[in-house]
DNA sequence: AGATAAACGAGACGGTACGTCACGTCTTAGG
DNA sequence: CCTAAGACGTGACGTACCGTCTCGTTTATCT
């Protein structure tokens, strides 16, 4: 529960007692600020794991020993910086509005975006994700774990009470609620004012709405 | 009004008679197939101009000639693909139901997509736009020719007419209209069936309803 | 006799009478000039007949028109310069004596040296002249007619004297005297005082004297 | 004192001991290998770095990073091969004949020109050294040790013997003495005999002798 | 005078090579 | 056995030149 999710590859549960020294946190937190400092000021295309390797004084074959490719390392990067500001409230216990419980879905990463360069690191890494097939499962799985699963919880019992159609489907309420978002940071690379979020959490809950 | 609008360096009409050879259409062309197959088959940052130069049968130079860098190339070689199967009819004109012509607004990118290996493409060309400044502006102002300012006329008429809130955002519309089809196409991986745009458009138009 | 040297693609005896414009002396001279510059700013492996162009006002077709290739251009660019400076005094007729006749051999071209960038461009033309066959022959037909033909007369009428040896050879007699200039200007890259001229003819007879 | 001399870059005293993998000694011989055949396939215009590369199996940043330049890999593969040539006897203390304690002197470069494509590659190398800086100074170094000293040393013995002139300048005797072999070799392209070293030594000690 | 033809400037073209940067792997020495 | 350092083969980058070509203009001679 309070395990740490990041580096997922460091608690392979399977892994019998081993001899020598440990995975060294501090080379790793090291590169993975780096990774997003890179990120930020060299875009996806422009990353660079040999500027990496030197920002954070880590060696490439200890970059390449943990993860698969720049690709996964960019998404960790970013992915690494939602933990501190993730779900100040219980999600999935709050007797709260369900216009709040859908916005703290969509919050953490509208926040991350608007601290210092975190549009640009963001985008990078989400270009990333798109242009990867490894990096693309661990940010959906992310993805599903963080935004999915809970919206379908609170969608479900909203469907019970009647307040959106029943036949709603969450593929498309995923997409309605992240897509425009993700259109207009990556894409049209416009600013994501403090009113987006209730903005665009309510056109969602009415397209859902019944009839 | 049929004329082409790639390459748009052809048309520039400031440009004074000039001696010496012209731009070749034939490498052009070829250029701008191979960027496509780049695209589809190494993505955005697996693109390679070597690549494509060779492919195509073209040198370097001569693409660097006319395109300022492999993003913009990328950007124009996906949106040429779309001139053959835009707007079979009349936008503006047409008296058709509300939801087929937003419909159409997005139709023909679905179709690109649809259609052999598309996906892998665009994705790859809206990577491309995003990564990269100047090639995300020629994306921005093709979107905005041929999917905010339609959209804005049908939304104004519908306005008018009562059918939508009086309060409506055209950056709030493109984005709910459009971002959906980014995030399933570009993040997710996923399919795009027959039936997603009649889906889309309801949803976004109900979400833009009154109250 | 007072015939130009160059350019010697002019005056092909067997041309019939053509329509159309002759060749541009203008044109000649430029392109000619800025080789001149070119290869002393840039050597012999930095040369660029597009630079060359680009400083002539020139079209590259028009020099390639003219020279067969870079190294004849850079041979003939500095060989020309030689024509100004050449044997103010008649060599074979002057009853001088025999030290200020084979100085006279060696002078204009340590003369050309000492002007400007001329040692830069001189030995650029050397190195054009040793690295390219065709120009070679150029400067090979340049220095038979010029140095060796003349020292021939000179060296056989001191042999009938009995002021050299009865054995002399012509070719160990040119490498003696032009050789050491040679090595000093293009392999050592040092200067060529005025006095060396008159110490190097009096070592290379005194190489050749009897016995 | 049995220490290579090439590369020099493998000596430098001052490194302090280092980390991680040394110089590849297999990777410097190939290339110094592939860059003789180069030399003597191309002429010095025409020498490609990345035909070096590939035909050495090495990439071109071992190359550059280990030689500053094409021409200082030039004038280093060539010199190399004079190494196994090199002064069978020693030139010092032997109390051979004077002649042929010169004639050793540039006995090892005429041997290396007339075996194999020395000739090309020699020249290449030597033009190298001419046209760039670096190189010039590589080449000069190696002249001055092998050639210039020696040479002084001897003069100097026979001076004080009187059995050359007592003003004789060491300039003008490696001039003498090296000059001709340059003037026929690069600029004539012509063939050097067995002969020659013979009469060219006589004719340099002649031209130095006293009165 | 008009037609013909050559030379010219400009510069686009398919190529080759440049010198640099980055990739991911491998080698060494140190902790 | 992890780590920093960094050399290695591979290959792409964006630029510069190569020599050829295609334009449209200018100039000289021949009908």
């Amino acid at each position: 529960m309070s395990e740490q999710d990041l580096p997922p590859e460091a608690v392979e549960e399977g892994e019998k007692r081993r001899v020598g020294p440990r995975r060294s946190e501090a080379s790793t937190n090291a590169v993975l600020h780096a990774a997003y400092i890179e990120l930020s000021e060299h875009g996806w295309r422009g990353f660079s794991v040999d500027r990496v390797a030197k920002n954070a004084r880590a060696s490439k074959q200890t970059i390449y020993r943990w993860w698969k490719s720049a690709a996964c390392l960019s998404v960790d990067a970013a992915l690494g910086r939602l933990a501190a500001v993730r779900t100040p409230v219980g999600v999935d216990s709050a007797p709260a509005d369900v216009r709040d419980r859908v916005a703290a879905l969509i919050e953490p990463m509208l926040l991350a975006v608007r601290t210092g360069d975190g549009a640009h690191a963001w985008r990078g890494a989400l270009l990333a994700a798109a242009d990867d097939q490894d990096a693309g499962e661990t940010f959906r799985a992310w993805f599903s774990e963080k935004v999915k699963i809970p919206l379908r919880h609170i969608l479900a019992e909203q469907a019970l009470k009647g307040a959106i159609r029943r036949d709603w489907d969450i593929d498309l309420a995923t997409e309605l609620l992240f897509g425009p978002i993700w259109h207009r940071l990556i894409a049209m690379r416009g600013p994501v004012p403090e009113s987006y979020s209730r903005r665009l959490v309510e056109s969602v809950l009415k397209a859902l709405a019944p009839n």
